[in-house]
RNA sequence: GACCCCAUCGUCUAGCCCGGUUCAGGACAAGAGCUUUUCAAGCUCUCGGCACGGGUUCAAAUCCCGUUGGGGUCGCCA
């Protein structure tokens, strides 16, 4: 029975990495019919945090990562202690007086046990590394206990796989310098050594590491902006595997049928804002209507609190999400290129009200607000033939009135078909807005 | 600095393990065009790469060595 495990630490948030390394030991696991085990590393007391615990797991859960089993290490202190004694009973770890000292008081802290490490040649066989070897030598003796009683990493970490009966270690590639480490932990100990696969990094476009100052990191700031669950998971599996046959967008079932930890890939691989944003932009396109209004509804909400006529009148609010379907990348771009409909503050691109506005165009204006008046049935098909007569009499084309009154209505150059959006305004606000650019008088 | 990992278009990758079927395929981005009601959508096209140097071989992106470059680790953090 395969078992692996993801193990962060409540010390920040979910972040890409992590997802990433979540993602595949997840899904090996799912491919192999075995479990998923999550280990929360949680020893420093001073910088884990519940609300970083809750953000983790519930990034966990909103990516659709469900665990089988879950441990708190700070649960597990008698155990590693244990252990820890075992090592000091046998002769291979030693008690050293604490370099620390409790902050404000000459209390000493107890002692730390500390490993000794015997210069030896460790070879560790990586599936996705192959081998890869190591001198000892170059390691100093390893604390095993710290004077305040908790663990240190490696030592939890190593107790923990083997006592969880971990079989696959998959992990940063980070970790390979502290596999050496855990090897001699592991044989130390008498436990059987488990397989390890070592993923590469995740850099950021300037190439190191990934972290707050080069962008968006954290899972739960990608749920903000309007990305899709099933589109990070599709863009973090290609970053570091691929499907083959030239197929990128795959759902994880499909990944989960052809995926094997062995093909992951070894090269580091540096994080793409447009790729990802082209793929979330693939699912929105996939995705019902139905679903995009309930994932949207709470977002606009928040942003436009003052704009009750669209949250009662879903129909229509499902028309109008129609129209950007298409064309937005994130929901958040929704909330930002259609704002025109949610809020009277429409901000008129300067350059935009200079190449298209600057000429007056009162009398076309009005001529069309006087048409739409009179309509009957205000429909896009109807809006479209009064606007289509009207400059045939002014004997313009069409773009020529169409751009301006755009900029009018919208603040902006670009959107959706201008009938569309004249409808889904409606006549009232229309007005008011074409108005604005009609001088008394005309 | 020491140790370790990595190296195909700007980016993600296929091909590499099992050398010839590849004047290296796809996607994102970029550029051009079409669409003409705009583009931030769609369609078509273009640009662009085996880091370098040595081997091995009839033949190397593919195997070996070195150089260079990038990344990681060297905590009583995880």
């Amino acid at each position: 029975m395969i078992r692996v495990r993801f193990a962060p630490s409540p010390t920040g948030n979910l972040h890409i990495g992590g997802a990433r390394t979540a993602l595949f030991n997840w899904l090996y696991a799912r491919a192999k019919d075995g479990k998923f085990i999550l280990r929360i590393e949680d020893t420093d007391q001073h910088r884990s945090r519940k609300e970083y615990l809750d953000e983790i797991l519930q990034s966990l859960s909103w990516l659709g990562f469900n665990w089988d089993e879950i441990y708190f290490q700070i649960q597990r202190l008698d155990i590693y202690r244990a252990y820890a004694q075992r090592l000091l009973k046998d002769g291979r770890a030693y008690l050293a007086a604490s370099q620390q000292t409790e902050e404000g008081s000459s209390q000493p802290l107890q002692e730390a046990i500390v490993f000794r490490v015997h210069p030896q040649r460790v070879r560790i066989n990586d599936l996705i590394h192959g081998q890869i070897e190591f001198d000892t030598s170059v390691i100093k003796d390893q604390v095993l206990i710290k004077s305040d009683g908790t663990p240190t990493y490696n030592f939890a970490c190593v107790v923990d796989d083997a006592t969880m009966q971990i079989t696959h270690v998959i992990r940063g590639d980070d970790h390979i310098s502290n596999t050496p480490k855990q090897i001699l932990l592991y044989k130390a100990l008498g436990f059987r050594i488990p397989e390890f696969a070592h993923l590469p990094l995740i850099l950021s476009k300037s190439g190191g590491r990934l972290s707050k100052r080069t962008g968006a990191t954290a899972i739960s700031q990608f749920r903000q902006m309007g990305f899709l669950p099933e589109a990070l998971v599709n863009y973090l599996l290609l970053l570091g595997w691929s499907p083959g046959e030239n197929r990128e967008i795959i759902d994880i079932k499909e990944a989960a049928r052809l995926f094997d930890i062995t093909n992951a890939n070894k090269t580091a691989a540096t994080f793409d804002m447009d790729k990802i944003n082209w793929i979330n932009n693939q699912y929105i396109k996939g995705y019902s209507i139905e679903k995009l209004v309930d994932l949207l509804m709470p977002m606009l909400r928040q942003r436009f609190p003052r704009t009750q006529s669209y949250y009662s009148d879903r129909q229509k609010l499902q028309g109008l999400v129609k129209l950007y379907q298409g064309r937005i990348n994130t929901l958040g771009d929704l909330l930002e290129w259609a704002d025109f409909f949610f809020t009277d503050e429409i901000n008129v691109d300067p350059a935009a009200a200079q190449r298209y506005l600057s000429q007056d165009l009162s009398s076309e204006f009005s001529l069309f607000l006087e048409r739409i008046e009179k309509l009957e049935h205000f429909e896009v098909a109807t809006i479209e033939k009064a606007f289509r007569e009207l400059i045939v009499e002014l004997n313009i084309s069409s773009r020529q009135l169409i751009h301006p009154i755009r900029v009018a209505l919208t603040g902006k150059t670009v959107g959706p078909g201008l009938f569309d959006v004249i409808f889904y305004l409606g006549k009232e606000v229309t007005r008011i807005r074409l108005s604005r650019w009609i001088k008394k008088g005309s």
